[in-house]
DNA sequence: TCTGGGGTCCTAGGACCC
DNA sequence: TCTGGGGTCCTAGGACCC
């Protein structure tokens, strides 16, 4: 007799918003979007009342004030947020070990061993509840035998929806969905699938052609036809949010940049934010990207290894400084972005540090020159910087 | 619908090493 | 010398997700 596991998916409803009605239980029963900018821009959420009248999350604002003119647009409060998260994934916790935190507001759950001695729908409930209770968090929850399924499952009723979603249930409850309801099939690739005649996910189970398929689906290719059967071995992975792999910070111009050195100005404060969340998380970085978009919203980036990982800000913005160099046109900026990866613990490395008496403890200016050095060998290029207006 | 900001993962060519 | 294969890392770009 083959066990089956059982897989909760949980996902907050509407997050940013029903965080803000928790703060202020007066915008409940009112139309409310999330976005930055009151009349330009786009809303990262809106709630179920501002739903009705046919807004979505990423509409822009002004198309979501045409469809629901008395709707209210309230800034966000990323701190707020990160709060509520903490304290949902701190109680799912409390649930089982097995949690596998997918976003701010979304985490897969194992509970085949942490029943509590309830039906599987039982302990859904007692959830949904118990975050509703304390923290006035709206959650629909998927219930299925792999973390795939899960995910569909809680996608099919919201708000506040609980649903099954069992091997057996596959052709009449998941076949029917148009594919790009497929969780990893995004709008590009949907119109080839369309193609090829996939139109819903039973199309794509009964495609007999892989090599065809892997045209546009690569490497994914099997894992999404097994998809399509409903099966998935993946995992739930409690490590796997543990390991952050880079940290960014960009930013768009509205009023465009125009010269450069409002870019560079620009770009200081991004390298900032971006070494003050490094220093926060105890990450030092290895890898520097800088990102460029222009008005005509065409879009390029350069990136750079350094020998060895830091988390100085005189280091990489030298860095940054060199790489917009490379990204630089005469035409107004729209977008400037700087990010940090190949991260590794601070800790870590001091421990490098002790044994082989590792770069760090050059003097700051050595450690520039040599970088400066390296850019310079690998950039040949670099040392014409012409056509800067410096 | 003319557009935020945070990320992850994949691809493909080239460099380099054995 | 004109020519193998495998593996890894680097770099730029793109797709996707929330």
């Amino acid at each position: 007799m083959k066990k089956y596991r059982i897989i909760f998916h949980i996902d907050l409803n509407a997050f940013y918003a029903s965080c803000e009605e928790a703060e202020d239980p007066k915008l409940k029963n009112h139309p409310i979007g999330i976005a930055k900018n009151s009349d330009r821009g786009i809303l990262t959420t809106a709630n179920y009342e501002a739903r009705k009248y046919g807004v979505t999350s990423a509409m822009n604002v002004y198309e979501a004030k045409k469809r629901c003119p008395h709707i209210k647009i309230v800034p966000p409060n990323f701190t707020l947020y990160e709060e509520k998260s903490r304290l949902f994934f701190e109680y799912l916790e409390t649930i089982t070990e097995k949690l596998e935190p997918a976003s701010i507001d979304e985490g897969y759950l194992d509970v085949t061993e942490d029943l509590q001695g309830l039906h599987p729908l039982e302990l859904a409930e007692k959830i949904q509840a118990h975050l509703l209770k304390e923290y006035q968090l709206p959650a629909s929850i998927g219930i299925a035998p792999n973390p795939f399924l899960a995910k569909m499952a809680s996608d099919m009723k919201k708000p506040l929806g609980i649903t099954v979603l069992r091997k057996r249930d596959v052709k009449e409850k998941l076949w029917p969905l148009p594919i790009e309801n497929m969780h990893g099939i995004g709008k590009k690739t949907v119109p080839d699938l369309k193609l090829i005649g996939i139109h819903t996910i039973k199309d794509l189970a009964n495609y007999e052609n892989h090599h065809t398929l892997s045209r546009f689906l690569g490497n994914q290719t099997n894992a999404f036809f097994d998809k399509a059967w409903g099966n998935d071995s993946r995992l739930v992975d409690p490590t796997r949010a543990e390991t952050i792999h880079s940290i960014g910070n960009s930013k768009t111009y509205e009023g465009f940049l125009h010269d450069y050195e409002s870019a560079v100005k620009a770009l200081d404060q991004l390298t900032q934010t971006v070494i003050k969340r490094l220093h926060k998380h105890e990450r030092a970085s290895k890898t520097i990207t800088v990102q460029v978009r222009f008005n005509d919203f065409t879009q390029h980036s350069k990136n750079f290894s350094l020998e060895y990982h830091t988390s100085d800000f005189d280091i990489i913005f030298e860095l940054v400084e060199d790489l917009f160099d490379q990204l630089f046109e005469e035409k107004p900026i729209h977008l400037l972005g700087v990010s940090a990866g190949n991260l590794a613990k601070e800790e870590t490395l001091f421990k490098q540090l002790n044994i082989f008496e590792a770069k760090e403890s050059m003097p700051k200016e050595e450690q520039l020159d040599k970088i400066l050095e390296s850019i310079n060998a690998n950039y040949p290029k670099n040392l014409l910087k012409k056509g800067f207006k410096k």
